[in-house]
DNA sequence: GCCGTTTTCGGCCCGACTGTTTTCAGTCG
């Protein structure tokens, strides 16, 4: 870098930083307050730092001999030898936690050290996992507020998951439709993607009884999360463009299938505008396709998958109604927030019929893994609760299981007498993430062939927008779940939505069954098996295709068949 | 490390706010 170039704002950021890494670095307390308190006074200099002489240095508090050399050296040589060492002793990760706001260096010192978490990413899922809150001058209100900064960075990249703009859109669907508009949503969001960048919407606009402007203005008014941006409208609160087109009747329909569908669909059916031919069933049907939901408008979905699904195949789409139970949550045993019985009574009140608790197991000790006498403790607590059910006439149960880590040589981490003992076994990989596609196959496959396990946990590992998956090779897997009778999961937090829809077309051909599990770690984590079934619905899974669309018998024979 | 004299080293220490404590620690502006 041209030493001239530096700022003095730059400059006054560097020496801020240093007294940050000192103090991280447990320096001398005093030191860092100089530091600190030399940065605070820099930033009201306004002439640049380069122009000022030795005697103008003086008059500046807080400015002194070593401070000066460093802003000195910066502007000859365009680096701070004692900054660059302490960035040469701190992982990236660990100066990256210092622009989270709510962090400062003592903190941020305790999660590195104590914690051992170098990363923003592994940071983000301690958080979720709640392993932050046992930590000396943490709790929940802390994590949370950790949690939300994280996030709020990520979003920055241009993209939301699905769930944190679905409230927004919710509130201006119900207002549109209160309104009596004619409207719909367009993009990703009408196509239910596991993330958007932008809520868009198209308004017909002789539905109005008003002006566009003043339409638009009666929005801002309506809706305190609607803030003015340079190019538009936001989401305060998320940042997410809002985007409201509007179109005459006679356009309103053509406009709309357009814009429902993505590009990939439109080159697929072989679309151009002049084949519009008035309504979305007849344009189709034209170009040789069945009537296809925006949200399964997608250049992944081809005739003969169609075909595959039958005639009529949108009235067979899982919907969330279909649901009769969840099959992988966790408790208080582990790293949940709510005991076994709160989340099963919870359960039951959302009017399921079976609850599966899967704990995470013994070797998932950040997690606080059961050890084989806690999951035994579980299972009496279990057939307790299920007796007391029978006692009362009712049908529900908890099905006893665990999510039990798939070790780096691909074994189950608990001995099969007592695996035996359970309904359902989860397996998943919660370590070493980072490996070959060829470690991660020989994992997932013996895994897959072990005769315990029910149902293959988050494929991948990804968190989307934090963390690429690790490789797998779908179609060996999806194939070798089909000849061991293992379920696949569709993981439903919005943040995993893992096995990726873009597989699921094989899976479904193939005939394995998905089960749409929330992943619940809190009562309210059970919403989430919402934002699953929208994605199985991108690939028109019919609900013959979903484990835990089965009611209780029908899933009571499934689990003791497949032992 | 900075400062200000008690000229050679001892004292330095914003204030509000939040959250986690049970009287304080850490962060921010």
């Amino acid at each position: 870098m041209e030493s001239r170039n530096l700022s003095n704002d730059s400059i006054v950021k560097a020496i801020g930083l240093y007294a940050k890494l000192a103090e991280l670095h447990e320096e001398n307390p005093f030191k860092v307050k100089a530091f600190n308190s030399a940065a605070f006074n820099l930033k009201k200099v306004r002439q640049p730092f380069c122009e000022l002489s030795d005697q103008q240095w003086k008059t500046i508090p807080g400015a002194g001999k070593s401070v000066v050399d460093s802003i000195k050296e910066m502007l000859e040589t365009g680096s701070f030898l004692a900054l660059n060492n302490l960035f040469a002793q701190t992982p990236e990760g660990v100066v990256a936690m210092l622009k989270i706001k709510g962090l400062g260096p003592k903190k941020v010192s305790l999660i590195w050290r104590d914690l051992g978490i170098d990363t923003v990413e592994l940071l983000f899922e301690a958080c979720r996992e709640n392993r932050l809150v046992e930590a000396k001058g943490f709790g929940v209100k802390t994590q949370q507020e950790i949690l939300k900064n994280i996030e709020f960075g990520f979003a920055s990249g241009g993209f939301w998951h699905y769930a944190k703009v679905w409230p927004y859109a919710e509130a201006v669907k119900e207002y549109l439709n209160e309104h009596n508009f004619r409207w719909t949503f367009l993009g990703d969001y009408s196509r239910q993607l596991e993330v958007v960048n932008s809520l868009e919407l198209l308004i017909d606009e002789q539905s109005l009884l008003i002006p566009w402007t003043a339409f638009i203005a009666e929005l801002r008014a309506s809706f305190d999360f609607i803030d003015d941006a340079e190019d538009g409208m936001v989401i305060a609160d998320t940042g997410t463009p809002l985007r409201f087109y509007s179109a005459v009747t006679s356009e309103f329909l053509r406009i709309k299938f357009e814009q429902t569908s993505s590009s990939g669909f439109l080159s697929t059916i072989n679309y151009s505008n002049e084949k519009w031919i008035g309504n979305e069933q007849e344009t189709l049907t034209n170009l040789g396709w069945p009537w296809v939901p925006a949200f399964m408008r997608e250049g992944e979905v081809s005739l003969d998958y169609l075909n595959h699904l039958g005639a009529d195949f949108t009235n067979r789409i899982i919907q969330v109604r279909d649901l009769r139970g969840c099959l992988h949550n966790h408790t208080t045993y582990s790293d949940g927030l709510n005991t076994l019985f709160e989340m099963a009574d919870y359960a039951q009140q959302l009017g399921l019929q079976y609850f599966g608790v899967c704990d995470h197991s013994q070797s998932a000790t950040y997690a606080n893994g059961l050890r084989e006498d806690q999951l035994l403790k579980q299972l009496d607590e279990i057939s307790m609760y299920n007796q007391r059910m029978i006692a009362e006439g009712k049908s529900f149960r908890i099905l006893s299981g665990i999510e039990s880590d798939i070790l780096g040589n691909g074994d189950l981490d608990y001995p099969d007498e007592i695996l035996e003992q359970l309904d359902l076994v989860v397996a998943s990989i919660h370590s070493n993430l980072s490996m070959t596609e060829e470690k991660s196959m020989s994992r997932l496959l013996s895994a897959i062939e072990n005769p315990y396990t029910t149902i293959l946990g988050h494929m991948t590992g990804r968190l989307l927008l934090l963390r690429q998956g690790y490789p797998v090779n779908h179609r060996k897997i999806i194939d070798a779940c089909v000849a061991n009778g293992v379920a696949i999961e569709l993981n439903a937090h919005p943040y995993r939505l893992d096995i990726d829809w873009r597989e699921l077309y094989y899976a479904v051909e193939k005939g394995v069954m998905i089960s749409i599990n929330p992943d619940a770690h809190q009562v309210e984590g059970f919403q989430d098996m919402y934002f699953g079934t929208l994605i199985a619905q991108k690939v028109g899974i019919p609900k013959k295709n979903v484990l835990n669309a089965m009611d209780l018998n029908e899933i009571t024979r499934y689990l003791r068949d497949r032992k």
